[in-house]
DNA sequence: AAGGGCATTTGTATCGATCTAATATTGTCA
DNA sequence: TGACAATATTAGATCGATACAAATGCCCTT
């Protein structure tokens, strides 16, 4: 009595191309159409698919379209760290991007391992990623991106870039960002200008000490490298390299730091040895983070516009998708100097 | 010359099942049960296609398997602001503990609309995810749990709640956490305790306002309603609302803040005052998030644990999904109450 | 009436994996 | 030797969509 195999029973619930085809009395050749915006079926034809899919509550699966149409809409966007708040604008600056044009990412966290970012990117890969947007981890090596150009998707690296990689860019001029910083110190008057830099090998740790020593150069003041330290992008970095600058003999009148968080604790290091920012001295940053106006005094720093890279970015990778050759591009985004309380002229003493 | 089809060309490099299959001398169905790790094949024979793996440079295809296999080892991930370092924790907590178990998120950002949360849980829906971890926007409704429950995959809320929503939830303990601020500064002498709230309807807002009464109330205290106010979660709110009520008859001696950003506007707000924290009025705050204990002064704040609220939530979907029935789950983590130096005992002439 | 052009629609093969049930191989024991 | 169980392997259908080429109408010429 069951034999009677008279409509195929499916026990899932969720309908598919052939339950709309169907209910709307047409192939699912033509359903499929709809589905894709396609101007092909009449206009009546079209309308009586979307009424279909609205009457079954129907869900398009992308998975099975994409096994058919080698697309899928998705990319992989791969972050060295989520937790800093910079990366963190660069993703919703992506994500937004994303949304608007109808696809979706997958994320994933490196924490900085290049071998966690080669596992992670190979994961992708399975899912069937069309495009990558990565910033890469420290010590990734070019022969990554040979790999992901054999096997892998188109790429886009973001505010970080592995030098000898050949791919799209997306980033800031952090160059030209600790340029600014220090031209406005020298302008103040400054001619002692200490840096204290980051010991990761990164395009933004380089880029941001040839910034400083650009501006130096081009005011004919010249580098001074005991006024030169390097360290981890910390509080505690700040404040012990700048307490061992104040007390060597070569003392500098302002400080350059990093990033907004090692300033921040070049402010409490020079507070903690009874000094007064900017009297004593001037301190700058780098990022505008949200603290950096909040801080005492408001920290001179220069500004970045994660969300907008983000936003570069990917419309450079989905340009990148449609479009594969061609040669590679490299977008930079200038930087903008915010003046505030903690830099002031140097101490007349000087 | 062309004609002879002999063995069938495919245009696209990357190998397959069946060139495994061929490469292995076995079929494409024991290739099959080797990628997945089964253990029925012999010991001989999955060396084979392993090292047939290795040769030919196979990536597997997720979204193939998926088509028939019906799940994905992926999930969405919703959050409502990820540069908020809050969620951006939660994120990193989540990517982690999906990465030891070989998952991968789709994620998205709401910016806490729930149109867009709507059309983002959707289209995830689309790509076939095996789960969702949401932080709900502002104004969500329960209907849309309803229509996840029906059409969608199943859900884990995570740090905020929609109250009549049936679904596994891992947070923090809101209300306990505040409760254990305003006690802290009951036993230092506070008898007018003002709370600085959110305007937000989340759960959360709801949860540190009901804390704060909590320890009133049990302290004998009571609550005047005149020390109550709300406003944004910003800076701003937070200077102007302290100034408001410093300014009013029944001035506090400490306030309570619905986080550590309105918190550090109200020590600004205070400063501006001429007052001094923690001698003329002692300031707290909510999620010690980084800045917190570098503040001058440094925040005595609630601080909850994100990142391991992301594994947890991770962990209860992923045995949700292994086991979709069974009832509800909350996982609601301590708070740790942080004391730092914004709080002390009150003024004397009080 | 036949043919050409255009707008619509559809049948069938296919993407790359998994699933099911059946078959081949081997070892053990009566 | 043959039966039986345990182990190892496989063929063929299938998941839900897209691609491609072919078919269908219909109107307009000639």
């Amino acid at each position: 009595m069951t034999g009677k195999r008279a409509t195929r029973e499916r026990p899932r619930n969720r309908p598919t191309l052939v339950d709309l085809a169907a209910h709307a009395g047409v192939s699912r050749s033509t359903v499929s159409l709809v589905l894709r915006g396609s101007r092909l079926p009449a206009r009546e034809t079209r309308e009586r698919v979307l009424s279909s899919i609205a009457a079954l509550g129907y869900i398009y699966d992308r998975t099975a379209a994409r096994l058919r149409a080698r697309h899928s809409n998705t990319i992989g966007l791969v972050v060295c760290e989520i937790t800093n708040p910079f990366y963190a604008e660069l993703t919703a600056g992506i994500d937004m991007m994303l949304d608007e044009a109808g696809w979706v990412p997958f994320l994933a966290n490196t924490g900085e391992s290049p071998e966690r970012q080669k596992r992670l990117v190979q994961r992708m890969c399975e899912h069937g990623i069309d495009g990558l947007i990565l910033c890469p981890a420290e010590g990734t090596s070019p022969e990554f991106f040979d790999w992901l150009q054999q096997h892998g998707p188109p790429v886009v690296q973001a505010l970080r870039f592995v030098e000898q990689a050949r791919s799209d860019y997306a980033g800031a001029d952090n160059r030209r960002g600790m340029m600014m910083a220090a031209a406005h110190l020298i302008a103040l008057g400054h001619r002692r200008i200490a840096f204290i830099g980051n010991v990761a090998r990164t395009s933004v740790s380089a880029d941001r000490l040839a910034g400083y020593l650009d501006a130096l150069r081009a005011s004919g003041i010249g580098a001074d490298e005991r006024l030169v330290r390097k360290g981890p992008p910390t509080i505690e970095s700040g404040a012990g390299n700048i307490i061992a600058l104040m007390q060597a003999p070569q003392r500098p009148t302002a400080v350059i730091c990093f990033n907004d968080i090692v300033a921040f604790g070049a402010t409490l290091g020079l507070q903690s040895l009874g000094l007064h920012v900017p009297r004593d001295c001037s301190v700058a940053g780098f990022d505008d983070v949200r603290e950096a106006s909040l801080w005492q005094p408001a920290l001179t720093t220069v500004s970045i516009d994660a969300l907008r890279i983000g936003e570069k970015a990917a419309r450079l990778l989905l340009g990148r998708i449609a479009n594969p050759d061609g040669p590679a591009r490299r977008l930079i985004l200038p930087p903008e100097l915010k003046v505030r309380a903690s830099s002031g002229p140097p101490p007349v003493a000087s």
